[in-house]
DNA sequence: AATGAATGAGGGTTCATTCAT
DNA sequence: AATGAATGAACCCTCATTCAT
């Protein structure tokens, strides 16, 4: 990955994210990263090449930070990593991860797997913490950990220590 | 509202739904709608004006389906019917209403108050209820429930029913 | 057909012929014609569609020029007609045939069958003059008079008139 | 003529001769050589620089081809050995004559030297053959031998074989 | 109200060519 | 001699919008 390919990348994502996907021209791209457009072409191929380099690098970082989740065999710890998950996430990454919402929409693909591992972690928690119904239960924390990020994201919402206190008291954490 | 202003917004509805907003044309719309591209700006002056007014019949339509619940006064009715909200939302909707959650993210808009009145709604009725957050309970509610949501239109929910009973029996009902 | 149609369609010939197909842009074309370049697509859809107007409008004309001599019963006529088809083209038409010369080679696809109706006529005419390979004398001809007729158009002929009348006199005329 | 220079006139000529000078593009020559593009730039200075090495090859060919004819001193044999040129060409070289043709419409230029030491063979044979117009009739055959030619390539004469025995009777032979 | 021809800006993409290595 | 990253102009085409009818 040369250096200008990676002033590309971080353009595009900074564009894709403030205006939309459909509404940054590759032309805006290029000029924000201070190269020619045809360069572009050349190292993605594509537009859709360009998107497709960011949302690998989304998956990774997901994974990344489903990692540590996965990993940890204390039922209770893995729940209490999860509902945190959200509030961990920087602000400096806000716009990384809104971005990776509004294609979630915008671009027509299945993305439900994305979050399986997570799903997973939980759903094996809740047995171990004899919930009665561990794969809902965990399906629904996932799902609702989602519509947090976002919320998250789009700082609408009023008080996040206080909703991440609540999450944690409610699963008994 | 004429018969082809009405033919216009269906068909407009439709494309942006099935296509998004961006890949859609006028020309595209106005073909769907056997009328003259020129109509469409006399109707609606813009294609904006077109997905606002778009925009408008998805918030009348939520404020509908919100109307039943915020009139009612059993605190455990107010519940039962808003997590039963998602679940009735007939197939047949789910176009328009993926519509409405894609937009959510192509244009830049907050979109957070449409929600407003449920969450209300649901604080009114966990206060009666006794719950101790009732505020967080309401709010964090809301968006599980919108992301519950979201993933029917996806339908990638795998058993929306056993779900829907998870939820119920969650929240003591 | 409206005046503007033909404005592009009388351009793209003239630049076509002049420069060839490839390397005559639609952006030369429309402003060769006084006209938008968008309008080109709205009328023509394509590039190509552009070039399948004119090499229609080839045919037409080659057509027309076969007509006289397929109605002929004579076959004298038939044969005297023949010969002298591609010394009548007038010099202000060259630059259409030259077109339709260039775009034989440029373009792939199949235009032998355009030239059919000749031989046959004078395949028909060489039987009733009881040639003793008709139809290869007929074929042989064609071929003849296409290739007499790319030289007049390069202008590479030296002398016409003595061609003209070195050829009716082969054909005992 | 390096190696690598070879290589990259031999893709030039099956890609030109493929798909058409313009649509080539010099990366798809450079590909397909296994060379890099930059080097078809030091080699033959431009993309034209490219054709017109082919043109040369071609003109020399085409003077191998006559040269036999040009030296032949029995005017029977001039004649016999002119019909026959086009027939003798082998199919595995059609691809290069194809590209000949076509370059001769598609860039501009008057070629029609390039057939005039076959012409004069033929006028000096139909000389001493007492033919009574025999340059015309040389420039006739010249003529015709070269749009026979153009149809064996676009593989749009029937019978060959048939033409060759019929053009050989024609005159004599 | 309704049409659809016409516009012009901008879209993504390709391409011949250059240049540092 | 050879590479391939980089350029920038041009290419075909689409599109929202306007306007005469």
């Amino acid at each position: 990955m040369t250096e200008k390919q990676e002033k590309i990348l971080k353009s595009a994502l900074e564009l894709f994210a403030k205006e939309g996907y459909h509404a940054t021209s590759t032309s805006k791209v290029a000029n924000n990263a201070g190269v020619s457009e045809g360069l572009i072409f050349r190292h993605f191929k594509n537009k859709e090449g360009l998107l497709m380099a960011i949302l690998k690098e989304g998956e990774n970082k997901l994974n990344e930070l489903f990692a540590d989740i996965v990993m940890e065999s204390d039922p209770q710890e893995v729940v209490r990593k999860a509902i945190e998950l959200p509030f961990i996430v920087p602000e400096s990454e806000y716009e990384f991860w809104g971005l990776q919402y509004k294609l979630k929409w915008e671009i027509e693909m299945d993305y439900s797997h994305k979050t399986e591992p997570l799903t997973m972690a939980l759903a094996l928690a809740f047995v171990k913490l004899n919930y009665e119904s561990p794969q809902q239960e965990a399906e629904f924390l996932t799902l609702s950990l989602d519509a947090i990020g976002a919320a998250l994201i789009k700082r609408s919402m009023a008080n996040a220590d206080k909703m991440k206190s609540f999450l944690l008291k409610k699963y008994g954490l």
